[in-house]
DNA sequence: CGCTAATGTCACAAAACTGTCATACTTATA
DNA sequence: TATAAGTATGACAGTTTTGTGACATTAGCG
């Protein structure tokens, strides 16, 4: 459904254009850097689900760059699968050793690429949806996709799990419409920013019946927020 | 067939690194957590087959996480071979007292590894095997194969029965149709995921003259769920 | 071998979910 | 207060996701 990033990070052209051709499914966005210090601002500004990393950069090696990206709290989480000409063992575990999650030797198969890539994503993604969210008497069970109010069951839709979800993990903070439709929708797709508040308005139809419509709060101008602070009456 | 998943939860990259390494085979899928915390979120999202657990961990001591892990319903079946580098009498004492299933003693041959890792699970198998899980009208046993609702039985395929142990043991959880696969079918299955679909809607037809179609619940847009409690409608 | 039970896939039907529009309503501000 | 910009809301049509029955293939067994 929601597509995957991949950046890949290598300083030779052919094999990053390779990667990217063999990337070339709906399932993928494929990016790429060529260097240490590009593929950090690309990270930054981009937060790719997943980096595809040489073991040979020009300033700074795979290794090192792995190491480096493990210490950001807020990157330490991207998949790293490490790209390598050599198949010495040491290096594996060196490889394993610094971060990264796993390991393809080269030559490799587009085929043994979306293999590793699909398993990859799959360990690491399973393992961050246990929390469970709480705001008023509102919760979201995030590992069995369940909304309740109190303790009765409500229902909601594939995209209104997944806005309130956002929402009660930002709590009090405003988000435009179009950092919503990024972070739900995925950076590709083109949705009209109106959408954003038609799912809004059934979230809080949803809401409404328990009282708690008012917990998704309109910024005009700004976007939405979700508050459990009521809104002052003038 | 179906493959074993190792869970190794040791601080140390270079024993960690080793031992996934010396597990690089079709039998295994070996993954790794470097402190309790992390070792806990991973059992509990992928609920392992067995664990690999260091003695010294930085915050909690390898006893201290067996004692705690014996304590959850959930988990408290799932075997620990624990690794030590101390070799006195007294702490293997120690270890089977908290509740671990094995003990090794580093350093340990690879071959060692894996002959412990296939004891251990010959005999925790066997035992596990008599485990009766039930929820509603429903009991499944484990040992004898049987499926009962009240007292009389209903016969269930292979597939539907594996797959109603495995909601059985996991109630309340959504699992996507591909977890269900890998689960299952193993990971490497070329299964078709609709094909998960059928199966479920044989099982809720067997199901369903005992008023106990309601069990599995469909997901829309995530998977199914085994749940006692009802979905209340609006 | 010839059965029967079990399994994986298909194709189509049924449901649920989405995105977009048109229109009504608010709010800010000149 | 008039006006424009920003939002809310109901309806609708197109898509996507599931449910269900049928069918071909396979596996096991007497």
């Amino acid at each position: 459904m929601m597509q995957t990033s991949v950046l890949v990070i290598d300083d030779e052209q052919p094999i990053r254009d390779m990667i990217c051709f063999a990337l070339r499914q709906p399932d993928f966005i494929c990016r790429h850097a060529e260097s240490a210090e590009q593929a950090y601002a690309r990270i930054c500004s981009e937060r790719p689900d997943i980096i595809l990393l040489d073991w040979m950069l020009p300033t700074a090696s795979g290794i090192d760059f792995t190491r480096m990206l493990r210490t950001k709290e807020l990157y330490r989480d991207i998949p790293i699968i490490m790209l390598t000409a050599r198949g010495e063992e040491n290096d594996k575990l060196k490889g394993f050793g610094a971060g990264c999650d796993d390991y393809i030797t080269k030559p490799f198969s587009t085929r043994e690429l979306a293999a590793r890539i699909g398993a990859v994503l799959k360990r690491t993604r399973s393992q961050k949806s246990r929390e469970i969210l709480t705001i008023d008497q509102l919760t979201l069970e995030s590992d069995n996709h369940r909304v309740l109010v109190g303790d009765t069951e409500i229902h909601l839709g594939p995209r209104e799990f997944e806005l309130l979800k956002f929402l009660m993990a930002h709590t009090e903070r405003v988000y435009s419409r179009s950092q919503l439709l990024d972070h739900i929708w995925g950076e590709a797709s083109y949705i009209e920013e109106r959408t954003i508040d038609v799912h809004m308005f059934r979230l809080r139809k949803v809401l409404k019946p328990y009282k708690l419509g008012r917990l998704i709060q309109t910024v005009r101008g700004a976007g939405y927020r979700l508050s459990a602070r009521k809104e002052r009456p003038v």
